[in-house]
DNA sequence: AGCACGCCGACT
DNA sequence: GTCGGCGTGCTC
């Protein structure tokens, strides 16, 4: 007997184990999918992970009812990839199963009421709920669990079920649908009877009575002949026809209409163009990259803004695919614009895939499929793509390489992209190349040991400058009556040069919404979320107070609720303040605002990119979203509305951070004449991480931090592995803390922090505790505290008082 | 993630 | 007294 261990898509803590029916023995391999039972009814679609012959001894296996696919869905070099993620991030394989695969490759089962026809039933036996699921069964023959929710308007419908299953009135099964669903569509074809020439004069003559017909087939004749194939909607487009005239013709025999399977994804022709040359000082990183990859797996690359990064990257890529292999480009979601997948589309037609989160789920599984076979050779794509099954990965650039947003937060796996990527690459023998202006800590530091190659690009290509900075000090112009509102005289002249120049204007401005927070100036009482520990934000837009954290929005409020006096006033300042105060400074200008709310919607992005692009807008205001990936020759100033906000978070990554966003939005001007100007508008002048951005000098920016960082032991000279634990009642997570914070501080004494509640201690209705390990460089060391951890979390919540508390690990968290 | 089982409050 | 709410445990 042989038995499988599958993976369920399931936050299972181990892999279960089912038998192998002998007919399917010889076309089972690890990599396929099952259909398989868990439990009394429900079915899955499960990943087989090994074969053995094992028989498991304290259960007795269930069969696998089905294998899903000819051929395995992923590859072995997948499944220990979605094993290491699962160990080193503390999560489940299921978990991890559930973040790689598509949706419409995940089954799982539905029920389904059946009327049960061989029964006739007495309605007087029965009451008004049975009553009325009988009657709809009777009409509709089949109802799901959701339809029956909604005939009787409750949630809890089991009962109901059962009794109308003892009266033998239905029948209860379960289907495992296919959710992926081929897209066709219709041709049109001349029947083979009238191929002849003879046979279709013939036909024009007895087609004579029905005019219309004749005109609709005369031409379905003059598309196929200039294009081969003729799709029926086109058809009846281009000819004005309507659908009955087809249907006519149809009927008579004389058209056929064919359901033809069509690529959702077509590729398109192979032409790459290459065009481009290299200047010296992108022919010398190139060089360097190739060198360090023969002795090293990853390299960073270290080039400013600007200095034409991406055709290194074409080069690199050429390389690999010219040798049969498959690349992986990753980058940060939102830097995904059409503007970059234009440009390597151009260089790779027909050999690239794209891959992020606005693909619905049947594309996906195409892409996934493409992947697999390797007919998409070049993936670019965002995070998750990392998780596509890819057959011989010679090489992955990952760019961007600082960007905190390659971290996954909230569902498990919360991998990180970049340190997933070297792994992952390990397994093909492949390269990574990681890029940025600005290096995190962690690589620049990896990169300095010499654990990754180096190589700089320090010159922005075709020798523009870099744009100059200046400090805006925004308490010398208060005291001096010269601002206006949140805008320096500094700053608002520049402006005004800017666009009489005809030159387009980026101001940011790292708060969304109109005012973070109403202060009731009697009392000083500000509204919170009801849900949550954090303060209301204002948005004017749509007159409401929005929670950030849980995105429940309020009716705006005129009355303080703790004193009753109507003196509630907008505090601070988001986006939508400055859009709306630089209408009145700047009515002449056109002005656009992007951040998450103005972008919601699916094309509104790329949308408002083509609008720069196009020179229609003149200032656009935005949140980090400006920083990422755009390109604009027109853009000569860049106004940071407050720095000081972005310096003064609680956190010991906020000095790097600040610098790489400042350091990015500056060099989003000026980046073709040589004219950028950046102004900062700060506070306090003095910070040096101001003084590193107006040098462009990343280098002190990483010696002062790096220094910092060794002397408090935060990463990279530590690993952070932070828990979260939530429950509904505060005190419960609190004492849970504290039992866990009492077990660490024996192993890891001074390297605790915590337990403590994080600045906002209650989301969604559950309170918050966090604790957070320093964990020394020392990967044998890591694994065995994570094992530690793990066993204490499952003896935590065995403990009554505790069984409830959710235990959320976040290994190497941001 | 479901779903069954079991324990407590509000209704005929 | 019962119905149905939700907390808890188990699924190979």
């Amino acid at each position: 007997m042989k038995f499988a261990d599958v993976i369920l898509p399931l936050a299972l803590p181990r892999n279960y184990t089912y038998s192998i029916p002998d007919k399917m023995v010889p076309l089972l391999q690890p990599g396929s999918r099952v259909a398989v039972q868990l439990g009394r009814q429900k079915k899955y679609a499960a990943i087989v992970k090994t074969i053995h012959e094992q028989a498991p001894k304290a259960y007795q296996t269930k069969p696998i009812l089905d294998i899903l696919d000819k051929d395995p869905v992923v590859f072995p070099n997948q499944i220990k990839f979605w094993e290491w993620i699962a160990s080193y991030y503390m999560c489940t394989e299921g978990e991890v199963l559930n973040a790689a695969l598509p949706a419409h490759l995940k089954l799982s089962s539905e029920t389904i009421l059946l009327y049960n026809d061989d029964h006739t039933y007495d309605s007087a036996l029965l009451d008004d709920d049975e009553f009325m699921i009988a009657e709809a069964l009777q009409i509709r023959k089949e109802l799901s669990i959701e339809e029956v929710q909604q005939i009787l308007d409750k949630v809890e419908v089991y009962s109901v079920i059962k009794r109308l299953l003892e009266k033998n009135i239905l029948l209860v099964y379960e289907t495992l649908k296919e959710a992926y669903r081929e897209k066709k569509e219709n041709y049109v074809q001349l029947s083979p009877d009238y191929q002849q020439e003879e046979r279709l004069s013939a036909l024009f003559d007895e087609l004579g009575r029905a005019p219309k017909q004749l005109e609709l087939l005369l031409a379905y004749l003059h598309f196929v002949k200039t294009q081969g194939s003729v799709l029926q909607a086109e058809l009846l487009k281009k000819s004005g026809a309507s659908a009955a005239q087809l249907k006519g013709l149809v009927d008579k025999g004389i058209l056929w209409i064919e359901k033809r399977t069509v690529d959702r994804i077509p590729l398109g022709k192979t032409e790459a163009t290459i065009d481009f040359n290299l200047s010296p000082s992108q022919e010398n990183a190139l060089a360097s990259v190739r060198g360090c990859f023969e002795t090293k797996a990853v390299t960073l690359l270290h080039g400013v803004t600007s200095s034409g990064k991406t055709q290194v990257y074409v080069k690199l890529i050429e390389d690999c695919i010219n040798k049969g292999q498959q690349v992986l480009y990753l980058l940060p979601e939102i830097a995904l614009t059409a503007q970059i997948i234009r440009r390597l589309k151009k260089h790779f037609a027909g050999k690239i895939g794209i891959y992020h989160s606005r693909f619905n789920n049947n594309e996906r599984v195409e892409i996934w499929n493409k992947v697999k076979s390797g007919e998409i050779q070049i993936v670019l794509g965002a995070r998750s793509s990392l998780l596509l099954p890819f057959k011989d990965l010679g090489l992955i650039v990952l760019d961007e390489e600082h960007d905190s947003s390659y971290k996954q937060q909230d569902p498990a796996p919360r991998y990180h992209a970049r340190d997933a990527a070297i792994y992952y690459a390990g397994l093909f023998g492949a390269k990574v190349l990681l890029g940025s202006a600005t290096p995190s800590m962690e690589t620049y530091f990896n990169a300095s040991q010499g654990k990754f190659g180096l190589v700089k690009l320090m010159e922005r290509f075709g020798g523009i400058e870099m744009p100059a900075i200046e400090v805006a000090d925004l308490k010398q112009e208060a005291a001096l009556k010269t601002m206006k509102g949140n805008f320096s005289q500094q700053l608002l002249s520049a402006m005004e040069e800017a666009l009489q120049q005809q030159k387009q204007v980026i101001l940011f401005q790292n708060r969304r919404g109109f005012a973070p927070f109403l202060l009731c100036t009697t009392c000083g009482w500000i509204p919170h979320c009801h849900q949550c520990d954090v303060s209301l934000t204002y948005h004017r837009n749509q007159d409401k107070l929005h929670c950030h954290y849980c995105g429940t929005r309020y009716p705006y409020l005129y009355t303080c609720e703790a004193c009753g006096s109507q003196t509630l006033i907008p505090k601070s300042f988001g986006t939508e303040k400055v859009e709306d105060d630089l209408q009145h400074l700047f009515p002449e200008a056109r002005i656009a605002r992007m951040d998450v709310d103005s972008v919601r919607t699916k094309d509104s992005h790329n949308k408002m990119i083509q609008m720069l692009e196009q020179r229609e807008i003149d200032i656009l205001v935005g949140t980090q979203m400006v920083v990422k990936g755009l390109d604009f020759e027109n853009v000569n100033l860049v106004g940071i509305l407050s720095a000081d906000s972005l310096l003064s978070y609680p956190d010991f990554r906020v000095n790097e951070r600040a610098f790489q966003l400042m350091e990015q939005v500056s060099g989003r001007a000026g980046r073709r004449d040589g004219l950028g100007k950046v102004i900062i508008q700060a506070n306090n002048t003095k910070h040096p991480v101001l003084q590193y951005v107006a040098d462009h000098d990343y280098n002190a920016m990483y010696v002062n931090e790096i220094a910092e960082r060794e002397q408090f032991n935060y990463p990279p000279f530590c690993r952070l592995l932070k828990i979260t634990l939530k429950h509904k009642q505060e005190k419960t997570v609190a004492q849970a803390a504290q039992v866990l914070g009492n077990w660490l501080v024996p192993k890891f004494g001074t390297q605790v922090i915590g337990p403590s509640a994080p600045i906002v201690d209650r989301v969604r209705n559950y309170y918050l505790q966090e604790l957070m390990i320093k964990l020394p460089r020392d990967s044998k060391k890591i694994a065995q505290a994570k094992y530690m951890l793990r066993e204490f979390f499952i003896q935590l919540t065995t403990e009554k008082a505790f069984r409830s508390v959710i235990i959320i690990p976040d290994v190497d968290c941001i």
